[in-house]
DNA sequence: TTATTATTGTCACAAAATGAGACAATGAAT
DNA sequence: ATTCATTGTCTCATTTTGTGACAATAATAA
């Protein structure tokens, strides 16, 4: 983690949204003995692509592999730099300020949001952090820097992405009912869908599998499984 | 123009998109005596924000405030680092390599696209360029760097803006016909539109505020003149 | 065994949006 | 007055979406 093997003055950060318990979540980190949240994230090599240097992050964070990842923004405004705050971090970590010096400069942070199979996870703190956990998108803790805009316009990327992207592969398990699909949706709208256009609309898609039925030992019909594989 | 001002690392670039005789076009800006065709671009200075200085670049470019702008992605492939190319346009500019040192390294370069009133704008050179011209999006010269891979990714943003932003506003003047605002969106999408479908839909967004009728001398009906005023 | 219950899959119809063409109105040239 | 190209609007067909109805389950209760 030295000056010379780093891009300065660039950093990037990661909303990574996992679908559990009918809620939309995010993993979000804290920082050592400082009551300071934020977003995963980290800073670029030299010889290295940014896109790549995300993934690094997110398979140090997640240990995933192959994660589905949009850039969506990049923030730069002189605002959002409040050094003191990345000191009461480095300190309270114990790091040399010397050495990390470079750390307390101005960052323009690119963002990216992952969408991710909440059960194949089991988030991984860095050496900073005291942890790395989901927390349900409508009840965040308070989030250092501009960590809570980023987080504000991933969510309405991915809404507006929602039509054209195939985000509910990316969030469920490789089988999943239809229900299951709709409340991915719903979560991520903030809304409620109607059953049947909803049910009309993926079927005509014509991207889902369908497999054999789920019983669940529930008193009604035994909905039917789907996949995205073709 | 000194490294000590700017941000290191990090870059911008504009694709400024204008319309004029039925095409669209950017902005493109030529090397002295190298051959080198770019994208307008520049850098961050250190107490400045990102979108300010996309500003700020845009109006020594163009001489205009207020320029409809928007973010849409940033470019960090290592792939796109050639010292060799910023070595010769500054060696054929005359500048200094040991005090422009600090631009043969690395940057990632933030993108934007504006959309301007191509008849509001005298493009001006910048101290290292020969010309600043509009060219047509069809017919661009080869463009260094990545340059040509921003601006296919500026075009299909534009594209699938287009029902979501009053993208006509910004590429027309003040009053125009239905049909100028349809040859608009038919340069955006590359294909032809139904007149009667386009003219119904622009109607009932209710966004347009009919005036006076065009009379140009043709032998025809005189279309009316639209505006987007309130 | 036979109701009861909640949920699912599908259909039918209404409403809204879009595609496609028809046509009269118009401004100038012949 | 006639012709011509273009415009504004209308109508009808087609497609998409909204809305509810309803039969088909899979377990539970009677």
């Amino acid at each position: 983690m030295d000056q010379k093997d780093f891009l300065t003055n660039i950093a990037f950060d990661s909303v990574v949204f996992g679908f559990s318990g009918g809620a939309l979540k995010i993993l979000i980190m804290e920082y050592h003995n400082t009551g300071f949240f934020a977003l995963p994230g980290g800073f670029v090599q030299r010889n290295e692509n940014l896109n790549d240097a995300v993934r690094r992050g997110l398979k140090e964070r997640t240990g995933l592999d192959n994660i589905y990842l949009e850039q969506f923004y990049t923030f730069g405004d002189t605002a959002r730099y409040k050094p003191e705050i990345m000191q009461t971090i480095l300190e309270s970590g114990n790091y040399s300020l010397e050495k990390y010096e470079w750390l307390l400069d101005r960052f323009i942070s690119v963002a990216y949001y992952a969408l991710i199979n909440y059960k194949e996870v089991v988030p991984q703190p860095d050496a900073l952090s005291d942890s790395c956990e989901w927390y349900d998108i409508d009840a965040l803790p308070p989030l250092i820097f501009d960590h809570a805009d980023i987080v504000a316009k991933a969510l309405q990327t991915l809404r507006d992405n929602l039509d054209r992207k195939l985000v509910g592969m990316n969030l469920l398990p490789a089988r999943f009912t239809m229900n299951d699909l709709q409340k991915v949706y719903e979560a991520i709208l903030g809304e409620k869908i109607r059953r049947t256009t909803f049910q009309r609309k993926m079927l005509s898609l014509e991207i889902l599998k369908r497999h054999e039925k789920q019983y669940l030992g529930k008193a009604h019909k035994a909905p039917y499984l789907y996949s995205f594989e073709d």
